[in-house]
DNA sequence: CCCTTTTCACCTAGGTGGTAAGAT
DNA sequence: ATCTTACCACCTAGGTGAAAAGGG
């Protein structure tokens, strides 16, 4: 399935004529395994709201990786507006063929995006290095799951993804301005 | 609207490592204008097999082009499948502002099909005469109209198209393997 | 009359969480 | 008990010709 929300994001100081590749994927935050309950409980009418540490992670799953399917492309295109990674999909299924990024669920991750300078140069291999820039940003760190865990991530998911609309209590469109 | 059917094409004998451009733009095929009858009749239950000429076309429309929207690629991704010019789309309206090909109804036109290799040479404009391919398949010769002037055409589209399978009478899927 | 415009029901294509059944 | 899988109703988004209304 998709990430919700997309990781977007917003790009100065390219070269405006060069070529660029972005992509990205996705890192253990920790080598641990989570769950919701230490012991067997009747208390949560829907689980907790906080992780606990389960034991030692899964082997780690293929590490692959996601390019922004417009790669490659000038970075004056990149810069003029946010770059959405709206395409790319999260699987647990570690035989998946269709390209998806594999995790493991229960597992916390933290996304990770790369830019790549197309170098033009014939010898580009020797300069690898320097051509290749990563960004990572904390707040997108995540646990993954097969199904929600928590009411109110549940809520917050229904509340702002366009697609789970049939399952909205109430219109927000109906909400006074200083709600929304 | 888009084109039905989708202009499709496929590749042979790019450099597999360089970049290409692909794009496609409408050119009439003579300066007619055209129409269903010669004179006012109740004769013809739903309009006429064949296009009479009505006169000289009119004004020229704004010659726009349509770029595949994965150029620019290398010839290895265009070679490996079938390039298809789904995305395009015409208009009759001569202010259109969301860049689809702008043509006069009831006036012949015939798509081409333009393969522009990237040079990267730094004086690459001298070379534009021999960097630009041209193809043209007189078989895809159309008139474009607003509404269609003939039955059997109406019954093709629908026939084939998916997106008008609810004015379908009966499902493609029964017929017998030998009618397919 | 001939053609164009607008609106509509009906599709394709695919992204949601719910739910019940399955696995461990 | 906890988590996973498969399927579903319900959405978004947008491509069809029909039909009615409009223009010259």
């Amino acid at each position: 399935r998709r990430m919700f929300p997309t990781f977007q994001v917003k790009i100065f100081g390219m070269d405006p004529m060069a070529d660029y590749m972005l992509l990205m994927d996705f890192v253990p935050v920790d080598d641990k395994r989570y769950r919701q309950h230490a012991f067997p409980s009747r208390r949560y009418a829907f689980h907790s709201s906080s992780w606990l540490v389960a034991g030692k992670a899964d082997p780690a799953t293929p590490g692959r990786v996601h390019y922004h399917p417009d790669s490659p492309a000038k970075g004056a295109q990149w810069m003029k507006q946010i770059v959405s990674f709206d395409k790319l999909k999260l699987t647990n299924n570690l035989l998946d063929d269709n390209g998806h990024i594999i995790l493991n669920s229960m597992h916390r991750y933290q996304p990770r995006f790369h830019v790549v300078y197309v170098d033009p140069r014939k010898d580009s291999e020797k300069y690898a290095e320097e051509n290749f820039k990563t960004f990572v940003f904390e707040e997108t760190r995540f646990t993954a799951v097969t199904a929600y865990q928590n009411h109110r991530i549940t809520q917050l998911k229904i509340a702002s993804n366009p697609f789970a609309k049939g399952f909205r209590d109430c219109d927000p469109e109906d909400w006074p301005r200083n709600h929304r």
